[in-house]
DNA sequence: TTGATAAACTAATGGTATTAGTTTATAATA
DNA sequence: TATTATAAACTAATACCATTAGTTTATCAA
């Protein structure tokens, strides 16, 4: 009984599925190796350790988020392509949220892997704000600002902080509006 | 051996402590009963389960920085004030890290008390923004979006998915104040 | 002094990730 | 074709973890 087919891809795959149905904290080794048909230490000769693997789902996620926000869709202007990215940023999030929760697990730091699929979904706004006339600081600021308010908005949303008093819905429309019209403001009103 | 004078806060008072030492997910109930000087098990005379233990920390931690937050310090504006709250919040999240986590911990939603605890904090921004003018759900709307920009911040920023290419507290003062201008430009300049 | 109670205890359960050492089947080589 | 090396599976054990059941013990009220 040697050699299954079994690789670190096929186990990440399968473990992003587990996580998506199961929930992030329901998730364990032994659930995801029966799975596969397998005994849990048998994992071990793919992936070094569990955290290493969610960090590989991590990547996974941001990967698949990325090939959503930035599929088709050509918009009239810079700032419509901001709001399109921004509304599908929290789509991904709402329809994704146990995969979500692995983009920010708690030690990423030193994640070298995790961080720069992160600057990859990122990296892809910079033309964007280009276009806005930003300089090369201030496009760093605003990518800082938007990220942080889109993340922060979907992680509090999901926790349940938002009450009953006015629509979500509402209130991201509210977020991303202002955060762009100050985008407007600041190169003048000029698109292109 | 029946009373070492154990109680709930008290647990709950070192079971802070001991997060902030060792961090959120090296904590154990073990090692917090050998610091009490107690089986693991005693501990259930007092706390129902963990989840149970870490909400109560959760919601210490928003009573600590709720009490941080608006201290003293009169601001000039009710924009000065939104400003040294902005500063505040980030200031406590990255003097108490690990704590920090406790307030979002993934399943907050459906725990009341935490929750409750939370809108505490927020709900202290009503005053100011209704000080500028702004209808009653545009007060719901800015204080989601500042919060979310707020909490996002100080996550992506722990996480380390902010580079070495700017500043981040420059990055940060950028955030605030680009909220706290489009809310000025929102009720004319008009303070007070 | 007796009795009730709250708070400690011991001991066990079932779960987790992880490691060491062993077997086995496949793939490459002689 | 026979041999050997290797990768990938296995078994078994370790050291944690939270939690529960049942038992003892000390204090406080009757």
């Amino acid at each position: 009984m040697a050699g299954k087919g079994l690789n670190t891809d096929r186990i990440v795959e399968a473990a992003a599925e587990l996580i998506a149905e199961k929930g992030f904290d329901r998730f364990s080794l032994r659930e995801l190796a029966d799975r596969l048909g397998v005994k849990t230490a048998s994992l071990y000769n793919h992936i070094s350790s569990l955290s290493e693997l969610t960090s590989n789902i991590g990547q996974l996620t941001f990967e698949r988020m990325a090939g959503q926000l930035y599929s088709g869709t050509e918009c009239a202007s810079s700032f419509d392509t901001l709001y399109h990215i921004a509304i599908g940023y929290r789509r991904f999030a709402k329809e994704n949220p146990e995969l979500y929760k692995t983009i920010v697990k708690i030690p990423s730091a030193g994640d070298s892997g995790l961080i720069e699929k992160g600057q990859n979904l990122v990296h892809s706004l910079y033309p964007v704000l280009e276009a806005c006339g930003l300089s090369e600081k201030d496009i760093i600021h605003f990518s800082r600002t938007i990220r942080s308010a889109m993340h922060g908005f979907v992680t509090l949303e999901k926790a349940g902080f938002f009450g009953t008093m006015a629509d979500a819905d509402e209130s991201y429309s509210y977020m991303v509006e202002t955060l762009i019209r100050s985008l407007k403001n600041e190169c003048g009103g000029a698109d292109r």
